[in-house]
DNA sequence: GCCAACGTTGGC
DNA sequence: GCCAACGTTGGC
């Protein structure tokens, strides 16, 4: 019988296949690497844009996530993560004493997503920031683009791949 | 602390 | 639907 090479999976291709890399921003001072290190696990609430939501509804168990640091001594990447719980209403927007709280959202109609999101590892030195745009391959990350400011950014492999590359070094 | 870039709100 | 005003993000 004839196969098609590129149908050919191995239990590897099969368990990465529909993988999907994002960056997600987080502010040290507020939830660290170290604190995701800790907990082992994270709820990642308070998101409160629309597009970084329908990002964080799409995740899926096993996705991978370069955890950046921003508003930090040392802006980058600081590690890794993974979709540990797909997306469930996010418990901050029906707290009144919490600072992310939606006074539209109701419990039968959610406005807010967030995923569970678990430590995987901590790099020796941060990815940073100027690192990236100091390497051409990395020309297309949208996180080093122009007044791009989303949270939750899809990453490309090849990106992903590359960054964990840099981390190593 | 500054400020560019972007998102949201609300009057019309 | 337009758009001015305002708020937020986040690097510098």
């Amino acid at each position: 019988m004839a196969s098609k090479p590129g149908l050919v999976h191995t239990q590897d291709t099969a368990k990465s296949e529909g993988r999907r890399y994002w960056l997600m921003k987080t502010e040290p001072d507020v939830f660290s690497i170290d604190d995701l290190k800790k907990n082992k696990t994270t709820l990642w609430e308070g998101v409160r844009n629309y597009q970084a939501r329908n990002h964080l509804t799409s995740m899926k168990v096993g996705d991978q996530i370069l955890l950046y640091h921003s508003s930090a001594e040392v802006i980058g990447v600081a590690g890794l993560g993974e979709i540990s719980k797909e997306a469930i209403p996010d418990p901050a927007q029906f707290d009144k004493k919490s600072e992310y709280y939606e006074p539209a959202a109701t419990k039968e109609k959610p406005r807010w997503f967030c995923p569970e999101v678990r430590f995987v590892e901590k790099f020796k030195t941060v990815v940073t920031l100027e690192q990236i745009k100091d390497d051409p391959a990395l020309a297309d990350m949208l996180v080093i683009k122009r007044g791009q400011r989303l949270s939750v950014q899809p990453v490309e492999k090849k990106d992903f791949d590359h960054i964990i590359k840099m981390a190593r070094k």
